[in-house]
DNA sequence: AAATGTGAATTATTTCACAGCC
DNA sequence: GGCTGTGAAATAATTCACATTT
């Protein structure tokens, strides 16, 4: 609510989840100062970078010292909006989905499942990690009921569009879409597709065709 | 092995797996040839974006008609190397693991799961999805045996970096790290982070600042 | 001395626009 | 008429270099 943020870029804001878990770590390490330099290392990037991702909000270093540890995790998951709670919903609860229910770091800051839905009668009203499973139907209800902002979708690909029309009527505006198929949603509804076969395709790629990288996350200091 | 390749971008390379996806669907419909707008849609992209990526390799399209969909699709997974085996081993069943294993879309094109590692007793020697799970310590002879190319790395973060240490030594030189950790490997390993934490975090921005989409793969036509 | 913040330069990527072909 | 391939323009992102602060 306060008005602070400037313009931040696509590829920083990729970044700053990355940032704030290197910064947990030095935390809990009871580091409480870092430096550009080490943090780009942390996170296979240069200290220019770091800096450059860093100057959009707020001043958070000191020249001579560096930047204090605490309180910048604390302002990079305010902007990225998961200090306060962002309920998540999780749609099919396949092998891929139950994986996720029980993934460690998607239970961290405001993110959390807490409804799980699918349309197989068996495992409807089982209890998976804390979350009954629900009837898809019930999805709409739910969604008001508990606030669900964000659905992550991991149901089988044949079904991915028709599923994601139930999850936008629900009310829901940003899909994180595990499925192996592209979906189509209405502007304004955020979309990101998590293509599991392409980044092995193209890992394959990089492998074959000597050294580059890419620029997907990874990669190593220059 | 034959040289027609000229350069391809970064970007150009993360998005080949999704026009070779895009392609395959038509080609299942029956659809012989496609335009440079219809495959941009389908893949959430621009005509001028797909015309510029797909005229790094030779020329498969024709003024007036459009691309050969199969041609295209083949020349896609030839210039990935995917067109031919690439054996890969899974390191890690848990569930996340397992559920990689049975992944529509990973047995596809030449990539195959063809081996999975654990260090925990009870998985050792049990099948799964068609693969004996082994010991982890078993992993430099496998990679030898069955020309085991590319790693997926699926195990608590905690051990990442120990287990990668692994996976190197036994001659693996491109690694998928689904661990929710950043690892380090040595100059020349490949190495791409699937973060799915990050994934989620990031879209909690999209989600509560406005409208943009970032760049990661998603998005909605202009 | 060490490290940030930032304008400027460089490099990369996307978009435009149009000549040439079917 | 519709569509590709591509040089040129525009936009975006990264890297550099350095003035400034602790």
């Amino acid at each position: 609510m306060v008005a602070d943020e400037k313009k931040i870029s696509g590829p920083t804001i990729m970044r700053l989840p990355i940032y704030g878990q290197a910064l947990t770590n030095l935390q809990e390490k009871g580091i409480e100062t870092v430096s550009s330099r080490l943090l780009g290392e942390m996170v296979g990037s240069t200290a220019a970078q770091v800096r450059k991702d860093l100057s959009c909000f707020g001043e958070f270093g000191k020249p001579g010292t560096g930047y204090r540890a605490g309180l910048l995790k604390d302002a990079i998951f305010r902007i990225l909006g998961t200090d306060h709670a962002l309920n998540t919903a999780l749609v099919g609860v396949g092998r891929l989905g139950s994986a996720l229910l029980a993934y460690p770091g998607f239970g961290n800051h405001g993110l959390k499942i807490v409804a799980a839905f699918d349309n197989d009668i068996i495992k409807i009203g089982k209890k998976w990690e804390d979350v009954i499973i629900e009837d898809i139907s019930q999805l709409g209800a739910a969604v008001e009921r508990k606030r669900i902002k964000i659905a992550i979708l991991a149901v089988p690909g044949e079904i991915a569009q028709e599923v994601a029309g139930k999850v936008v009527s629900s009310g829901i505006r940003a899909i994180l879409n595990f499925a192996p198929a592209r979906i189509s949603v209405p502007e304004g509804v955020q979309l990101r597709n998590v293509d599991l076969s392409s980044e092995l395709e193209s890992l394959a790629y990089f492998l074959t065709h000597g050294t580059g990288s890419g620029k997907g996350p990874g990669s190593r200091e220059p």
